[in-house]
DNA sequence: CCTCGATCCATAACGACGTTTCAGAACCGG
DNA sequence: CCGGTTCTGAAACGTCGTTATGGATCGAGG
């Protein structure tokens, strides 16, 4: 009946990367609609008839980076004692927000405007704590942790890492600290 | 020679009050140039010629919600026990950031674009941690602590205070969580 | 094979933003 | 009262997110 359509899930694909790239490496000013429809290719119209919104543009973006997030702490192997895999799990939060502090800014600052995390979408960020609470869970079991609920170790010890990415990233730390 | 000047000190400090009353009670969406100048009854060429930028001037605002933060922290009374103290500087620390949100993440998120701090803008965030250092020497001191620099210990507990604070106000808690 | 009508998409427009320019209003010394 | 200097509000520029539109594009019916 019409002409076969171009904005199809390939180019929504496309979009996401394209998101993803230019908000990880020039940052959230630097990702516009139009930019980012120009930089594909297409108008700013495909990125409406595909997304709808910027906001749902970069909550894409924002579950997508949570995926990758979570994949990295899954990711740490586990040495058999629970303390250690802890540390593991601290340092490689950090490292994974050094290595993209754009991205890491639109997961848990409000970097960009138009768009503020719903309900919904913070199950995706919780999700994220899932290895540790495992290994908290299995400190626990061994007596290795003060008893207590296994999950509000878990929250001190996220708030505990998220708190120093944070400070390290805005720049809030003395000069050459180092912990 | 010429017109007296309306632009002048007392027009500052009221665009300044302002600029923070839009920030705290609508956010930061609320704060554009054309807004401000219209809410104190003048032009833009007002904010410009007394702040030469928005960035200009949202560093003034950062620097005096910094102002507020750091009196809050520095009035809360001392008990004596520095354990005591220091959790007193936690809950005064949280209050502080609930009691106006906006204006905490004006101070440690990126909220608006314009405006990023320089590192002598740090200054006065680190400035804040004095009663804090304080407390922490004092519990060294009486062998209420591990032994360790006292600063590090200031930063990891203000990395404590400020994760868990950030976690709640992004609302990256489980449902229903305290501590 | 060609036309018709349905479908899609790039362009242009709208209002708001930060910022800058500019013409005239406002003032003081003469 | 007037000249010249200083100041200021209004308008202009480019960009933003978002939306409306008119022309381009294709499959089906004759």
């Amino acid at each position: 009946m019409a002409r076969p359509r171009l904005h199809d899930e390939a180019l929504r694909v496309r979009l996401l990367d394209e998101a993803g790239r230019l908000l990880s490496e020039e940052g959230p000013a630097a990702l516009s609609m139009r930019r980012l429809a120009k930089d594909v290719g297409t108008s700013t119209t495909a990125v409406y008839s595909l997304y709808g919104s910027k906001s749902a543009l970069v909550r894409a973006v924002f579950l997508e980076a949570f995926g990758r997030f979570g994949a990295r702490l899954d990711a740490v192997p586990l040495s058999g004692d629970p303390l250690t895999d802890l540390l593991r799990l601290g340092v490689a939060y950090r490292e994974s927000a050094l290595a993209d502090p754009h991205l890491y800014s639109v997961m848990f600052g409000q970097v960009i405007p138009e768009f503020e995390p719903e309900p919904e979408d913070t199950e995706a960020s919780l999700a994220t704590m899932n290895p540790l609470v495992d290994a908290v869970r299995t400190a626990l079991a061994r007596g290795l942790l003060i008893p207590a609920p296994a999950e509000t170790i878990a929250v001190a010890l996220w708030a505990q890492a998220h708190g120093l990415v944070s400070l390290e990233l805005g720049g809030h730390m003395p000069d050459g600290f180092d912990l």
